[in-house]
DNA sequence: TATTGTTATACTCTATAACTATA
DNA sequence: TATAGTTATAGAGTATAACAATA
């Protein structure tokens, strides 16, 4: 692997490390913590959150049902569509998300400490650049 | 999140979500893969393994259980120490191992194409300041 | 018929604890 | 006693296929 290849890897593994360590400090598993974030922008629907976690929906059944029965979230009936259910955070899933997130924000700033306001500045456009090229779907 | 926290987890993400589909494409688990890409630098002990990976023992004897019955890896006895094994690749492994190895470049490399070859410069040695501050354990 | 979600089954990955064998 | 590895058990996460209920 060349330079960008072994930096990419390497790089998307210490992100990881970090995110399972502090999902791991919050009692959380790292998929629950995804979960829960995601959650905070508000309520989904099973099959909304299973194309946005990219797996099926049995899947999403199996991570909901440990999630309500840990009491973070919540299915409930949608008015007018008898066969949806739409996913919300319980109050102590909220403060868990919100807690995680706080401490992931601070890790990850961390992480970026030692580059120049430059450096970082074109990193941060180098990010941006192939996440908006990439994002959707591969590349 | 802010910027910097958005994008590394974003880009994070995409290089997982990469690796995890060349994985597939080439009939390989991920964790299966990166086994087979350590061991590609030469043969490793079990405990030697596991501490790499950051995984118990225990771990390692599932994972190696299932590599040697798709014929990837071999455990083979150390002679002078008849406590330990050492890990190697089959035929069939190598050749998994360059396969996968190469066209996971191809795709981090199509990942990044869209940079300048500034814009890259800067990018690579940003990713490489921060694994050498905080490769090891941590931030 | 198509969509939403669940159930059943099986596999991978992981941790913990107890164990064997060797050093 | 310490080290190298395995076995047993349990739980999370995932896929596939078959299913029920509703649209």
């Amino acid at each position: 692997m060349n330079d960008v290849a072994i930096g990419l890897v390497q790089l998307s593994g210490l992100v990881q490390g970090l995110y399972a360590r502090v999902s791991q400090r919050h009692d959380l598993t790292p998929v629950q913590a995804k979960l829960l974030c995601v959650l905070l922008e508000g309520p989904r629907g099973m099959a909304e959150l299973a194309g946005y976690f990219g797996v099926e929906k049995a899947a999403l059944t199996g991570l909901m049902d440990r999630a309500e029965k840990r009491g973070l979230a919540q299915r409930e009936p949608v008015p007018g569509n008898r066969r949806a259910l739409t996913v919300t955070l319980t109050e102590e899933g909220r403060r868990a998300a919100t807690d995680f997130s706080t401490d992931v924000h601070a890790e990850l700033e961390a992480l970026v400490a030692s580059l120049t306001p430059e450096g970082r500045r074109h990193f941060e456009l180098a990010m941006a650049e192939i996440i908006e090229r990439c994002g959707g779907r591969g590349c």
